[in-house]
DNA sequence: TCGGTTTACGAAATCGGTTTCGTTTCGAGT
DNA sequence: ACTCGAAACGAAACCGATTTCGTAAACCGA
C-alpha cells in the first residue's frame, strides 16, 4: 500500500495538525525546500523579493519552526554552548551564567550547562556528556584534577577556561586582572593604616587562581617593603576559626590587616569575628575578594575586589564564537588560533571595613 | 565518479581519523547497524552474549560515541530539559540549578538553562527558543506575565512549574510548604516572646508565592489571637529602609518581631538594622525565609524558614520524567496525566535572632 | 518428526532539514 | 542577435542514527 500523500493539512479541526514540515511549506509557497531552506538561514544564493515574501507569509501563517534536530544532523552545528561551573553556589559562578546566557543568548546560543560541584569525577563525566550531545564549545570553570582531559577535549573542539587555567597552558582563559586587584587590596589597607598584612586561604584551595593571588601579594608586600604572611587556614569549621583567633591575637596591637583570598574564606573569617563581638576588633581592617551582596552590611560595609563577571562572559562568548566560526569555516588544521590568555579589568569598592 | 569507500581506517597515521559511524562499528563487528543501534540502546530484542561481547569490544576500542544529532532525529527525543530561571543571584535558584543537574544527570538528561532576569519579554523569548532547540521538558521558574505562553507551552510539550503556579492553574506546580513554614517561623517569634508581628515585603513583588506566604501569615496571627500586620516596603532603597524604620519606631518598646518573606527583603531589613547599630535593638527579633550562607552569621545567626532545594530538585525531574515518559509511550491523548500540586516540607532553623 | 512460536538479526525506510550540483532564466556586452 | 556570466531555484544526495518489517534459525511440546 502506498504511503498516504504526506500533506499536514490543518483539518476542520481545529487541534492536531501535525508538525509542519520544511516540504510542507515549500509546497504551500510552490517552491523547493531548498529554496526555503535558504530563506531559513538567509544564504547568499538570492532570491526574488517576490518568493521571499510568499515564503515568509507562509512560515507566518503556518507558524513553521524548523526541527533543531534535523538541522544539526545535516550541518553538524547545534548553536550549542556547554558551560561547566565548579561551583554555583558562589556568586562569582551565578553572575558568571547570567552573563554567558546573556551574551550567548545575543548569538543566537543557548547554554547547556553542567555542574561540578568542585569534584573532578563529575567534572569528567559533565565533559563527555556535553560533548557528547553536540555543543559547539565548552566553557569550563574547571575544578581542577582534570588538566588532560580538558585539554584533550580542547583539541578535538573550541574551549574557553574561565577563570582557573589548567597546567599544561595551551587552551585559552578569560580572567581578571588578579595582580592588580590584590595591589588595590593591599593599597586600601596600607591606606588604612595597617601596618602587617595577612592573606588568608584555605588549606584545600589549591587553585591557580588562589596561588596567582598569594604570589601577587606577596610580590605586593616587598614591592612596598611592608611585613606580612599568606595565612592557610586548616580545613574544617572549628580548627579554621581556632587558627584565625591565634593569628589576630598573635598580632594583637600591631594594626592587622586582612584579606581573604575569597568569598568563601571571607565567610569563615566572618563567623570567626563574630565569636570576637559584632563590630571589628579595634585596629583590625579588613578586606576581600568577590562582591557578595552582604558585602555592603557587614561590619558596616566591606572593602572588596570585584570582577567584572558581565565583561567576562561576554569576552567568554566572544572568543568562544570566534574559535566555533573558525572551525565551521576553514579545513582541516589551516587557521588554528593561539591560545590566548585575556584579563578583565576589575575594580575595588571601598567600605567601611578600611577607613580609618 | 563514485563515492570512496566509507570506511574510517585509522591509517597508520595517528591522527586525524574521521569520526566513526554507527556503519563502521557494525562493519568491524561483522554485524548490522540495527544490532549495534539495539546494543547501544539495550533493547528487549536480546541479542547473543557473543555478538553482544564483539560490538562491545569493537566500540571499547575505537573510543565510538554515537551522534547525538541523528539520534534525536530519529527518535525526536533529546534527553534535553530546559530550565528557565527568574534570578539566578537568588541563592534558591542556584541551590536549585544544582539539584536539578545532578538528579537530571542521574537520569542520563542535560540541563538546557536559560535566566529571565525577572523580565517576561526574555522568559517569552527563552521559552520559545528552548522548544525550538528540541527539549524534551521544560522547568520553569516563572517571573509572572507569561501565564498563556506557559499554559499553551504545557499543551505542546511536558512542563513542571517550580516554586511559581501561573494563574490558570492546569500545570504541574513542585513548591516549600510555604504555610507550614510560615507557621513555623510565627511559633519561633511567638516563643521568643515576641507581642506583634510583622511579614515584610516588598511592593515590586506580587508574586503568588508572596500572597500565599502573606495570607497564611494574616491566618496564623488571627488564628493565635496575635497582634501583627503586613508591611510592605516601597522599592528603592532609602524610600524602603525609611518605611522600616517608621516600622521599628512605631512599635519601639512593644516587643516586636519581624519576618522577612524572603533574602532580598531580609537584605534591606539587614541594611537598614545596620544604620542602628550592628546589634539588633533590644527586645527585636527576626526571622527570614531563604537560608543564605551569611544567615550563621548575621546578628549571630538568624531564623530562618529554609527550603529542601535537594528534594524539590529531585521531584521536579521525577514529576517531568513521568510526563516524558507518558508523552513518548502512549499515543494521542491516552493517559493525560492530571495536574499535580507537590509540596516539599522546609524546616525552620532556630538561630540567636529568636532567642529569648 | 513436525507445525508453531520465539529469538537473533539484517535490509531498507525513515526522521527533516541542508548542501551540492545542475538547469533555467535574465540582463549585459559586443 | 548571440554569447556569456550571474542569479534564482529545483532535484536529489546526504547527515547518522532508529525503527519497522521480514526471515532464517533455534527451540519446544506432542
Amino acid at each position: 500500500m502506498p504511503k498516504m500523500a504526506q500533506t499536514a493539512d490543518n483539518w476542520e479541526t481545529g487541534c492536531a495538525m501535525a508538525q509542519m514540515r520544511i516540504k510542507d511549506i515549500a509546497a504551500e509557497a510552490g517552491v523547493s525546500p531548498a529554496t526555503v531552506s535558504r530563506y531559513l538561514n538567509n544564504r547568499p544564493g538570492q532570491m526574488t523579493e517576490e518568493t521571499r515574501a510568499r515564503i515568509a507569509e507562509v512560515i507566518e501563517r503556518t507558524g513553521y519552526r524548523p526541527r533543531a534536530a534535523a538541522r544539526n544532523l545535516r550541518s553538524s552545528r547545534t548553536n550549542l554552548i556547554g558551560v561547566i561551573l565548579a561551583d554555583i553556589a558562589n556568586p562569582f559562578s551565578s553572575a558568571m551564567l547570567e552573563g554567558l546566557s546573556a551574551s550567548a543568548a545575543a548569538r543566537g546560543c543557548s547554554l547547556m550547562t553542567a555542574i561540578s560541584g568542585n569534584d573532578p569525577a563529575k567534572e569528567a563525566e559533565s565533559l563527555t556528556r556535553l560533548i557528547d550531545a553536540g555543543v559547539d564549545g565548552l566553557v569550563v570553570n574547571t575544578c581542577g584534577g582534570n588538566d588532560e582531559a580538558i585539554a584533550a577535549a580542547a583539541g578535538r573542539l573550541p574551549v574557553v577556561l574561565l577563570d582557573r587555567d589548567v597546567a599544561d597552558g595551551g587552551v585559552d582563559l578569560v580572567t581578571s586582572n588578579n595582580r592588580e586587584l590584590v595591589a588595590g587590596l593591599v593599597d586600601a589597607l596600607a591606606a588604612a593604616g595597617s601596618e602587617r598584612l595577612c592573606l588568608l586561604t584555605e588549606a584545600s584551595d589549591d587553585s591557580p587562581v588562589r596561588r596567582e593571588r598569594a604570589e601577587a601579594f606577596a610580590d605586593e608586600l616587598s614591592r612596598r617593603g611592608l611585613a606580612g604572611e599568606v595565612v592557610t587556614l586548616a580545613d574544617g569549621g572549628a580548627t579554621g576559626v581556632g587558627r584565625l583567633d591565634k593569628t589576630i591575637r598573635d598580632y594583637a596591637g600591631k594594626r592587622l590587616g586582612l584579606i581573604a583570598v575569597n568569598g568563601l574564606v571571607f565567610l569563615r573569617l566572618t563567623e570567626a569575628l563574630a565569636q570576637l563581638g559584632p563590630s571589628l576588633p579595634a585596629g583590625l581592617k579588613i578586606a576581600t575578594f568577590d562582591d557578595y551582596p552582604w558585602n555592603h552590611v557587614l561590619f558596616g560595609g566591606v572593602t572588596t575586589a570585584a570582577q567584572d563577571t558581565l565583561t567576562i562572559a561576554e569576552r567568554v562568548v566572544e572568543r568562544l564564537s570566534e574559535r566555533i566560526d573558525v572551525v565551521t569555516t576553514t579545513v582541516g588544521e589551516a587557521a588554528k588560533l593561539a591560545p590566548k590568555r585575556i584579563e578583565i579589568p576589575g575594580h575595588i569598592e571601598h567600605r567601611a571595613s578600611t577607613s580609618r
